[in-house]
DNA sequence: TTGAAAGCGCTAACAA
DNA sequence: TTGTTAGCGCTTTCAA
């Protein structure tokens, strides 16, 4: 009983080599390594296997050592358009050094980013963590089994890559004090995000050492919904300016408080962070500390691939934590930020009739 | 000599077998079938594995047969906050039938979706190709080859996933006649879209039937500098509204002629298309028709999953192409349309003063 | 240039 | 309950 197409599993080397006439080992260098087969015999075996469908069984191949030419970026939530520049950062990075950027969305979940990671960590050749949801332990100990580099976040003994949030902050806070602004009000993003301490705490210095009172508000969520409650809060306690964790927060904050009868820039300035997609054709356009976000993506799979080239695929170990690669950020001045008015207006938040 | 922990090579079940005194496949099945070996012996072997740092070999493990459970999206841009919500849905019905999400974005790149697709084939269970950029041939060949589906395109043979353009642009159409607007124009998008396609051709119909005159303007690329590019094209051949192949160019469009000055509504009113991210906070808020985001995304998912759970993992083709599933398009009315201008106002197409 | 044979790490019979 | 023995599909020596 020959083994022919009795099923329909897919055909393997030793269907092509059954069918062709030739050892299976010959049908694996032909495909493996062309030279080292006469040119006329590599042709048959090449248009026999085509016509089979015969397709190399990557599993098969990984075992023997062979790479995957994939890398992951494991991504807390990708509706974030935070992320979008990030990705085609990485992606352009991957696709010049030859690999395949695969990009799992974990939902701000992390039972699905452990899930991910475990179906995921030894099939690709290493990882990117965007806005990891795990714990420092949990990261260091990923990066021992397996290179690994963290965006957007900085983990003892794993090498990161962020933006430089206090030189960003800074910036944000000078171009409010020229606009002769006294105090303002950081709306904070979520508790845990490693990015919100650093923000906070470099508005703080910068409020400091520039004279200005500097309050805070929040946790809130980092998306449009947390800047609508954001402006709830800021309604009890007003100041002339804000400067929000992020864009979406900033965004959510201007939609809300206008339908109030706000004005912005008028009754307040507003300063994000990111220059996310959305950020220029808001209304007012954003004001905003535009982090380099394609620079991050594209740096962090760089420092990856860097590492895979040294060292082997499995057994590979993430290398020598350097000191965190800081990514320059800039103020983008747009239209949400203005000068101090002179006397606060009166408002409350309902809703202006009409 | 030893091979203990000679090389830096990951440990396997024999190193871990060796270190406990007992058999290989006691290893194996103490991971995988747990209640067959003997507590004791189960702790014991998952103790030392644990302080060992095994891990088992995801390779090994395919080439015997089990599933990977993940499955991949292919996306063309996902800079495009057109997928945003894809995703999202996606990702959720992946996660509620246990399966894992990958998405690979392939920057709009033949090449790079051919490579992507190459490299990942083999190694998910099954594909959803999403706005994919390969001919509807190259489709029906991955699709035999192993479980796919498409998503936002019709390709005979191959399950697939679409909007309801039809219908969508349909109530675009009515609106704007409701609005007493008398010959619109669609911003068309790339030639090689299929959803451009169907949007204009029901244009068209829509037009027909409702006694308005329907211009076509394009193509353009589906960006907000394809929508500037149409506002150029656009001051040549004026109309009092237009409908955009998508929010993208929607927006791109109302930016540029608001900057010559031209009033959105009150001199052409504007109606895009899917209604992504920023749709509702650009200004004007944008009249768009709806897509089905969150809903496609799920739905695609869906059916793959389905199609795994019946056939095997490798030598799986894709299975009985029903007919393309239609989703639901909602008009959402905004503000960027409004009624007729009674008459056009004149402008220029240069940047007014101040 | 080609064939034969030995694994890669794991699982699945089949015995013991 | 545990050990033994074959492979999964492929690559890679080592001979021929």
């Amino acid at each position: 009983m020959v083994d022919d197409d009795t099923g329909a599993k897919p055909p393997t080397i030793y269907d092509v080599a059954a069918a062709c006439g030739v050892a299976p080992s010959t049908v694996s260098r032909a495909f493996s390594r062309p030279g080292r087969v006469a040119a006329a015999t590599a042709a048959r075996i090449h248009e026999v296997a085509e016509q089979m469908g015969y397709r190399s069984n990557p599993f098969a191949q990984a075992l023997q050592g062979s790479r995957t030419k994939l890398v992951a970026l494991v991504a807390s939530d990708l509706t974030n358009p935070f992320f979008f520049e990030i990705i085609r950062g990485a992606e352009r990075a991957a696709a010049e050094q030859d690999y395949t950027l695969l990009v799992a969305d974990v939902n701000e979940s992390t039972e699905v980013e452990r899930q991910a990671l475990d179906r995921t960590a030894g099939i690709v050749e290493g990882i990117v963590l965007a806005t990891s949801r795990l714990s420092d332990t949990s990261i260091r100990a990923i990066a021992r089994r397996q290179p690994a580099v963290v965006l957007n976040r900085v983990v003892t003994d794993v090498p990161s890559v962020v933006t430089d949030n206090g030189r960003g902050m800074r910036r944000a806070v000078e171009h409010l004090a020229e606009l002769d602004h006294r105090t303002i009000t950081y709306l904070a993003g979520p508790e845990a995000s490693w990015a919100d301490g650093m923000r906070w705490r470099a508005a703080q210095e910068a409020g400091h050492e520039l004279g200005l009172r500097v309050r805070r508000l929040g946790p809130f969520a980092p998306t449009i919904d947390g800047g609508r409650a954001a402006a709830r809060a800021f309604a009890e306690a007003r100041t002339t300016a804000v400067v929000a964790y992020n864009d979406l927060i900033a965004i959510g904050f201007m939609q809300t408080v206008q339908s109030w009868g706000v004005a912005v820039p008028g009754d307040v300035s507003v300063v994000g962070f990111d220059d996310i997609f959305g950020a220029d054709f808001c209304s007012p356009a954003l004001t905003t500390v535009a982090a380099p976000l394609a620079a991050l993506g594209k740096h962090a799979v760089t420092m990856l691939v860097e590492q895979l080239s040294t060292v082997g695929l499995r057994g590979a170990r993430t290398v020598v934590p350097r000191r965190p690669a800081l990514l320059p950020a800039a103020l983008r001045v747009r239209e949400s930020t203005g000068p101090r008015p002179r006397r606060q207006r009166a408002w409350t938040p309902t809703p202006p009739a009409g």
